[in-house]
This record gives structure tokens, sequence and C-alpha cells, in this order.
DNA sequence: AACCAGGACTCTG
DNA sequence: CAGAGTCCTGGT
């Protein structure tokens, strides 16, 4: 069927969203295994002129179905006003030509955010979206061919690196040994991961923090290990749909300072209080505009 | 082959 | 509270 929204499938997908990895590609397709009310699904999705085109296969109603599509690409965030509100602001007119249907890629379960945000701290896109690839491959289910994200206790419960692993199990090789975390290349974030997956298993509910306001849901989030206040930020607006966030790296730094401060050096913290005040609501578009614009104009050529 | 990029954390002053 | 050093891996 078609979901009359407009939306750049293909730009949305390879924007790298630390909510999940890009879902695969299949001829015109992406398709992955979606949880949805606890019943596991395939979606499917095609872009359709400015439209998509979306089929499922599973035990849900069209109706359950259709509305996690909608929430997962965030199909009912009005981009005409929002680029209504770009073109106001000199600053900003341009990005709307270079980053016209992008919209956020929301993920389907905040627990796989949490771990692939920490994963993709000090990291490439490229490679904490392989980890986590590989962490699903490892010790999520299979379903038709598509792996869902391992579960709490699961993960909680994972060897850490091939020495751990060798050490507790009767494999007589440690070679053999790539059935833990360090195996998927995510290097000494591993005990942060899985300190993480035991906080939320004793004291941390992930269920209450779309409960909170942006202030609360960020002092809770900040106490994960290997959570800092940009990936905290990114956890909030691509896992939970805070839109107030505005996640400021040293990339946004750079952008925001060329395009308000006259290129000079601001702390990272103090872009992120600016972006928040300026752009209220619309900060976390704005964000991922900033970065795409940034990306495909040459502007992060020419700021490095 | 040495060096760098990328955030969070820990230790120091 | 600011600044510096370290963590791991893939890229040059």
């Amino acid at each position: 069927m078609i979901i009359k929204s407009p939306i750049d499938l293909e730009l949305t997908q390879s924007s790298g969203q630390t909510s999940q990895p890009p879902w695969k590609k299949i001829n015109d397709s992406y398709r992955e295994v979606v949880n949805v009310n606890d019943k596991l699904a395939i979606f499917d999705v095609k872009q359709s002129g400015d439209y998509l085109d979306f089929n499922f296969t599973g035990d849900v109603s069209e109706n359950e179905a259709v509305s996690r599509l909608r929430y997962i690409y965030d199909l009912d965030f009005d981009l005409d006003e929002f680029y209504k509100y770009l073109s106001n602001h000199s600053e900003l007119a341009d990005m709307s030509d270079f980053c016209n249907g992008l919209r956020l890629f929301l993920a389907p379960d905040p627990f796989e955010c949490v771990i692939s945000s920490i994963c993709s701290a000090n990291n490439s896109i490229k490679r904490w979206t392989k980890s986590v690839s590989d962490i699903k491959q490892k010790w999520g289910d299979n379903y038709n061919g598509f792996y869902t994200f391992p579960g709490i206790s699961t993960l909680q419960n994972v060897f850490l690196d091939d020495e751990e692993e060798f050490d507790l199990t009767n494999e007589e090789d440690i070679c053999m040994c790539k059935n833990n975390l360090k195996s998927c290349g995510v290097g000494y974030r591993a005990p942060y991961m899985r300190k993480a997956s035991e906080l939320f298993t004793l004291e941390m509910d992930l269920l209450e923090i779309p409960k909170m306001t942006y202030e609360e849901a960020l002092e809770s989030i900040l106490k994960v290990p290997g959570v800092g206040p940009k990936v905290a930020d990114c956890i909030l607006l691509y896992g939970f749909n805070f839109k107030e966030a505005f996640p400021s790296d040293v990339w946004i730094k750079r952008i925001v300072s060329y395009l308000y401060f006259d290129g000079k050096d601001i702390s990272v913290s103090k872009v992120r209080e600016f972006g928040m005040e300026e752009f209220g609501d619309y900060a976390g578009y704005v964000q991922l505009y900033m970065f795409h614009y940034a990306r495909k104009s040459g502007l992060m050529d020419k700021l490095k």
C-alpha cells in the first residue's frame, strides 16, 4: 500500500542515525524484522515517487503495522512546515535543497538504540553499523532470515572477549572463540555494553523514559556506562523521539561555529545550549539536516 | 610503519 | 571545574 507522506527513503536510510543499522536492501526495497506489539513482522518499504510503498508479513493487523511504520519513519512530522522554517532563516535556507525528504529513523527497540549508540561513540558509521549487525547475528533470534536485536538478559550474560570465553567454556583453541563482544569489533566499549545491560535489569526501566520530560530523561540516560552528553542526546532523539535534543559533537560544533559565530571556536557544550535555545522543538531535525547538508554541500571538507 | 579520527572516562592540578 | 591522557580499530 502507498503511505502518503513525503520522504526520501534512501537518504533517511543512509543518514547514519544511531537508532539502528540501515535495513537490508533487496532490489529497491528495504526490509527488516520489526517487533509490533510483541509480535514479529517483516516490514518491506520502497520508494514510490515521493511516498512509501509498504508491505508486511506476520501475524499483525494492518492498523498496527502501519502505525508502527509511521512511528519509525516519523511520517507524521510536517516536513513542509519545517522547510518553511528553514527558508525563513538565512543560515539554514540552503539545507532543504540538499536534504529534501530526510526524516528521523526512529528506533523500534530502545535497548538496541542504547547499545548501538554506545557503540557509535568515538567510532565511524561504517564500523558501528557492522558491530551492531554482528551482535544481532550472534545473539538475536533468526526470524525468516532476519535477526532481531538480542534481549537485555541475553547481552548481560555475553562474554566480553576471547580470553573470557576461553576460560569459561571447554573450547580447546582460543582462536575458535568468536562468541564474544570484542569479536564484533566494539573494542573497549564491550564492558560498557554489558554493564549497561546489567543496569537495565537491575535499576533502570527504559519503558519509563518516554513518560519523562527531556531533562529528566537526559539525567537518567547519562547514568548509563559509556554514555556521555553527545550519545545521550542521540539516544533521546533517535531512540525516544525527543525532538528538542541537539546532539553536539566536533562536526556540529564546526558547522554551527561557521554558520553562526564567524568561525570562532566554541565549546561543544555551548553549541548544544545554543542549538536548543535557538531551534526549540526543531533542534533535532536541524542537527540532522546540518550534518547532511555539510556532508553533501562540501562544507565538511572545507571545515576539516 | 607511524599516526590520526572519533567521545567517554579517569586522573590530575 | 578545566585540561590531558587513554581506550580500540580501521583508515591513511
